[in-house]
Formats: structure tokens, sequence, C-alpha cells
DNA sequence: CATGGTAATGATAGCGCTAACAGCGACAAG
DNA sequence: CTTGTCGCTGTTAGCGCTATCATTACCATG
């Protein structure tokens, strides 16, 4: 059985078959293909002819691993469908755009141990950087992030202390400001509703703590909670907020964890024909845009998603003024909206 | 100047300085860390011990040159802000969760030559399968898809000839069957508002001309359209709806190409004090949860987006009934749900 | 014409890992 | 005692690229 002519047409081709359709060395080859080094321009228009023709794709595994170098940036969050993130990829990808890095989504599901692996797994390709919610991790992950020798951003959150950079806001902070602002409208029997991951989702965590010190500043303490566990949506909201206000009717505030149970909450109450925000206020947190078309704009903070995810890929990209290194801490002044649900 | 006896702490570790560590071949250290072949427990042991304090990371760029084998499934889809794929990654991560494999996300769009660029990036990383948006895509993209040499699974549609597998619902069809199910309503003077990017969002567009090719069997013809560019807002829809009540008061059927619009316009409907669905109905597309607990739920037609999900990643990861290799279609039947916006 | 610079190309040696096979001791069967 | 088998470990040879350092041809300069 004699070789066949062509080498078997199903083989992935290599730099080899470009070089050899084209003439030239395989390093003119990857020159050409990466626009680096000088080829004159027949060679050039000769290779790229070639490569084109066979349907040459590079293989950019044996490039990495000759060149010690990964144009992938690493992101890793708790969730897809939280409608927090998808704004914090816009902004990492508007700014990774044209630096030639390109980032990989991990999704952690708020585990640590899921988070820990899904760290490990991306340090195995060697990124130029990571992204990751939040300040808190798990030892082991701590350690590999701190060893890992690329930068590191952990987001959203800068209440703790980071590994290298973070960039966010302060949640406690942000929990406080609702508070006061809530209270200097005049309501006194106030109530939280929202997830039932305390251990988890650390933020939301924060934010209620911030409330509740600015609470007791003012002598107040919350008159009762709701809490829930699985997905946020409208109608979350609507059966925790039926269910609070049955215990508990003279509330005169429900401060939730989030804008979507928010926005549910305050379907319910305009359903039931509350005097919103007269008798009663509410009050979320997100500025989900999303949500803007209700028949009354809920009271909220936006968390300042799109720039989180902006200046956490300028940090990675080496982009920041000044040529700042790492160990870099960016916190965001987030804005309160009183909407139509907290009376003025 | 004598070589330093700790060869440079910052240097990252490879197998060698777990095999110097504990004392056995790389090889060996390979095995255990892969969990591959025979080693003794002893030896696992002691090898597991050396890389756990060390913090060894492997790396699989490396691995994956030397063993032609990369756990990467690429996932191409046009937005992530668009809660549609969100559901869709669900279930993919679902069923590849215990296979080895690792979905890794990159986004188009909307833009064919966009896609192009994310799909020679992703080939380029030797994925072991890809699933993609849609099954329209430029020329030479489905020139390297076709070459790949890996399962393709283009997902969401399957009107029309896909490179490979598809899983998917005909949007021709499901425009059909809503307008059949308005006209059976008796609805008579029906008007459409969607997305102003046809060559885009491809998929509206067939749902669209399958609802007119079913008014033209009933005799009728769409009395008025409204088209908007940009992101789906409550907003939007309810200047979307406004602006065409206007301009067209006499219509008494609203179909949206999709639900958020929809609910926007739903909600401004009810505002107007419009008698929905008496004088006027409307329907979305697409069945999204979130929007469950508005005062009125919307009709609307589910895309089976969770099924898409996994039946592309049972595809990918080899896991379909009969083993069958490549070159399936699977057709889901989307569930029409009249909600309170159609007079039953 | 020697000299040196520059532009274009090629040869060589890995990058860090794994496939494939080879080696070796121990022990069972013939 | 030979032969085979099994369990464990090591050796060798790349995977497909790129960094680095030649090498060549060509031109300008003194």
């Amino acid at each position: 059985m004699s070789k066949p002519p062509t080498p078997d047409p199903r083989r992935t081709l290599t730099l080899r078959d470009v070089s050899e359709a084209s003439g030239v060395s395989e390093m003119t080859v990857s020159r050409v293909l990466r626009n680096r080094g000088d080829v004159s321009g027949a060679t050039r228009e000769r290779v790229l002819e070639a490569a084109r023709s066979l349907g040459y794709v590079p293989n950019k595994i044996a490039g990495a691993l000759a060149s010690q170098r990964v144009n992938l940036v690493g992101v890793i969050i708790p969730s897809l469908s939280n409608m927090v993130f998808p704004e914090v990829m816009t902004g990492i990808s508007e700014v990774l755009e044209d630096t030639g890095l390109q980032p990989v989504v991990g999704v952690s599901n708020y585990l640590h141990d899921r988070e820990e692996q899904v760290i490990y797994e991306m340090l195995s390709w060697r990124p130029s950087g990571l992204i990751l919610a939040g300040v808190e991790h798990s030892e082991a992950a701590r350690a590999m992030l701190a060893q890992a020798g690329i930068p590191i951003v952990e987001i959203m959150d800068i209440d703790g202390t980071p590994v290298d950079s973070a960039v966010g806001i302060s949640h406690r902070r942000a929990g406080r400001q609702m508070a006061e602002a809530i209270i200097a409208a005049g309501y006194r029997r106030i109530a939280f509703l929202g997830t039932h991951m305390p251990e988890q989702d650390t933020r939301a965590k924060k934010r209620l703590e911030g409330f509740e010190e600015a609470l007791a500043k003012a002598g107040l303490t919350l008159v009762d909670r709701e809490y829930y566990a699985g997905g946020s949506s409208l109608l979350q909201g609507r059966a925790m907020t039926e269910a609070l206000l049955q215990r508990t009717p003279d509330v005169d505030f429900l401060y939730y964890s989030n804008d979507m149970i928010g926005a549910g909450g305050l379907l319910w109450c305009l359903d039931q024909g509350l005097d919103v925000p007269g008798k009663i206020g509410l009050a979320g947190f997100n500025g989900m845009e999303l949500l803007d078309g209700l028949p009354r704009k809920l009271a909220t903070m936006d968390a300042c998603r799109l720039e989180i995810g902006q200046k956490s890929a300028e940090i990675i990209a080496g982009k920041r003024p000044g040529g700042v290194i790492g160990g870099e801490v960016i916190e965001l002044t987030p804005t309160l909206d009183l909407g139509d649900t907290i009376r003025r």
C-alpha cells in the first residue's frame, strides 16, 4: 500500500502545510500570520493566499506554549442569569476589544468550592489576567491567585482585603446610605426582604449589615424580615411581600435586596391599592434599567456595573493612567435614586 | 555569581518541580495528577502532597498540545444581555458538568463579521466542539466550521441548512402558529412591533414571515408596523406602542417580536385603561419567566431554551441515544401560552 | 573595493506536557 | 526453570508553534 498523494484531507492543517503551499519557511508563514517582523509584500501576499485557500486556522495552543503568551482574560462570575453581570461583561469587552485580549467566562454559581475549581481550571490555561467577583474566596483559592503571577482584579465589592487589585463599591456603605434616606423621609417601621443565602451572596449581606447599622444609629431596628431561596423574580417578590404584609401589616417601608423582587413587591402593592409612597415606601438595589417602564419607578441604587467592568479590564490591560502596576483599589460611588417609591 | 539554591520562587512551577520534590519521574506525576494509569497508593500520596504544598497548577496548554485533546466547548451567542441565552447556557453547563468538558462563551453582537472572527478565534484553540446560535453564517464561517473536524451544533433555529447538527425550533412555524391563534380569537386589525435589524436578528424576521404568511392565508395583512433599534426594554415597548396607537388607533392586536417590549406595551395599554384583551390583544415571544409577575400575563410562546442547551451539549458530549455521530437535526416544539392578553 | 547597515528569510532549539513503549521485580502456572 | 502476566515506573520522542540567532542579498558609504 503506497502513501496516498494527498496526505489525508481530514488531518488538520499546520504551518508546514501553508509553508509548503507557498514555498517559504514555516517561520516566514508564522511571521505573516502574526504581522510580526519584516516580510516582503510579495511573500506576504503569497502566504496569505495559500493560508486562505487551504482554510488554515492557526493552533493557538502551540503558539501559546512556544511564546509563553496567552491572550485570554479569565472572568469568573457567580451567575449569568443575574442580569448584573452581563453589563459588567459589556464593560470588560468594550475595553479589551482593541487590546488583543479575549475574555473567557466561568460561572461559580455562588459556591465557593465551585469557584475554587473554576479558578484552578482558568489558571491552568495560563491567562494574562483574572477578574473575579467578590473579595471572599476559599483559602486555597486565595493562595492560587496570589501565586499565579498575573494581575488579579476582584470586582463588585471592596469591603475586604483584595489579593491584588479591586474595583467596586462599598456595599456596607450603600446599605447605610439607603437607610439614611429612608429614615430622612420619615419612615420608621422598616422591613427587609431578601435572599436566604447569607453565606453565598455576601454582598447582599453586607448591604443589610450597613442598613441595620444606620437604623441602629437612629434608634431603630427592622420590624420584620422575609427570606427566600432560589432565583429572583417578580412573582417571588409579590409572594414575599404578601406574606410579610400579612404577618406585619403595619410596616411602612420595604427594603428589598434587589430590584427584581422589589419590583414584584411594588406591583403587588399597587394591585392592592396601597398608597405608595405615602403609606408605604419601597426600595431595591441595582439600578436595573430593564425595569424602567413599570408604572412607578422603584427607588434603587445603581452598582456602577458598566464602570466596574471597564476599570477592571483597564487594570488587566495595563491601561491605568500613571502606569500603576497592581494592588490598586478603586472605589466607585453608587448613586441613590429615590424613584417614585420614597416620599420626598 | 553562583546559581542560587532556590531557583527563583516566582517562576511558575512545572511538572519537573513536582517530580523533584516527590522523587519520582515527571511521567508518574502526570499520571497521578490526571488519574490515569496505575500508580501505587504510596506514590500517589507523596506526589499529591508535593503538588499541593508547592501550589502547582498544571499547564493545560502544554497538556493539550501533547495529548491533542482540549476539554473546551466553544459557545457563540449574539448577546449576553438578551436574557435568552443565560438559560441556554444553564442547559449546556448542566449537561457538560460531568463530562469533563468546559463551555467557553464568545459573543458576536449580532454581527456576522464579528461572529466570523469569534469562530476563528475559538477554532484556533482547537475545542472539542462548537455550539453557535443561528444557521446563517458568512461563507467563510461555514467553510471554517465544515473543515474544523469537530462536532458543530447550530442552535435556536432550524429553518435552514445546518453545517452539521442543529437543535431548535422553527421560528417560521412559531410565527404562523401565533397568527393562527390570534385570528381564531377574532382579531383582525393586527400590527407588528419589533427590532429593526432584519439582517441581524434573523429569527425575529422568520417569525414575522411565518406570521404574515398565516395572515395572508386568512386574507389579512398587517395594518401597521413599528420598528426600533437598540436594546429591548419595557420603556422601549411603551414608547413604540404609544407611537403606533397614535398613528393607527383602530388596531385590535399588537404582535411584538419579544416579551420585553410586549410587556412594556401591555403596561402602557393598562395605564391607558384600554380593554385588554377585549378591545385589544397583545402577544410577544420567548416565554420569559422573569416577567411572570406583571398585572396581566402576556401571551407568548416559549422557545425551549433550556432544552436547546441540554440537547446541544448532549450532541457535543456524544451522549445522544443510539450513538448518533453527527448531522442530527432536533426540532423542538414551542408551546403557545395565551396568557391574559388574547381573549378566549 | 572593503565596510557596514538593513531587509528578508531560514535553521535550530525548545515551550511543558503526554502517548507509546520499554523495563523491572514479583509471583503464578506449566 | 522457563514463560507469561501483572503492577508500577521510567525513557524517548514528539505535539505545532515561536524566540533567537544565523545567513544571505543588496545597497550606500568612504
